[in-house]
DNA sequence: CAGATTGTTCTAATATTGTCGAACACTAAA
DNA sequence: TTTAGTGTTCGACAATATTAGAACAATCTG
């Protein structure tokens, strides 16, 4: 990966409010993806509610600021939300996570 | 390491050109390391000359742009300066850098 | 359908960042 | 001691980022 896409990521994830809806995200991604029973290539799959109030109900942040977070870690490629009904659902780019683990390797 | 840390370290990657800096230092830290003689603990003194001009030359950026990018690489704790002579020594702090692989773990 | 919930978009205010040039300080060398 | 090379600091400015509120759209529930 190329030093201006990891600049990209790190950018996504260098603001404290967004890194920790990021970790909320990857925490549930990480423990869904533990108890998965389906093969460990489907485990991309493994989404949880976006619902803000109840994920990042504690963040002292409004609405529209937490929508715009989640709009930068889209567009950093991190997470892809999909609407489903009234909620929205949360993935993990998995391969984003790789290339971040494969930083100064 | 704290949520608020991780986003400070990687507030300082954030920018391209701070990340190229950075990575111009961890490749010769890296190099050095792997022909290092003395034993790994002492490897994390190695270190390389600032010397902008050779180290960074490369980039379009005036000496007080780049001044200002290793003092933020240094706010972050990815690396320390210290001055010998007319010029200035960095090395990267291994400790931050082992941070950033468990980043995910 | 009416009202409540949830997320988006637009706008605007404020804060932070990235960059340069000029003036400065230190060091090395002539 | 003068001069050249290197890095720092300061002031300024433009560009971005962070955030909230209001108006809106979609969906669920009674």
């Amino acid at each position: 990966m190329k030093p201006s896409n990891y600049s990209k990521i790190f950018k996504a994830l260098s603001n404290e409010q967004r890194l920790k809806i990021f970790m909320v995200i990857y925490g549930h991604w990480k423990k869904a993806k533990g108890e998965a029973v389906i093969p460990a290539e489907d485990a991309s799959r493994c989404c949880i509610e976006k619902a803000f109030t109840k994920v990042c109900g504690c963040m002292q942040l409004s609405r529209s600021t937490i929508s715009h977070h989640f709009k930068e870690l889209q567009n950093a490629g991190l997470i892809t939300c999909e609407r489903e009904g009234q909620m929205y659902r949360c993935r993990i780019n998995e391969e984003v996570v790789e290339s971040i683990k494969d930083f100064l390797k």
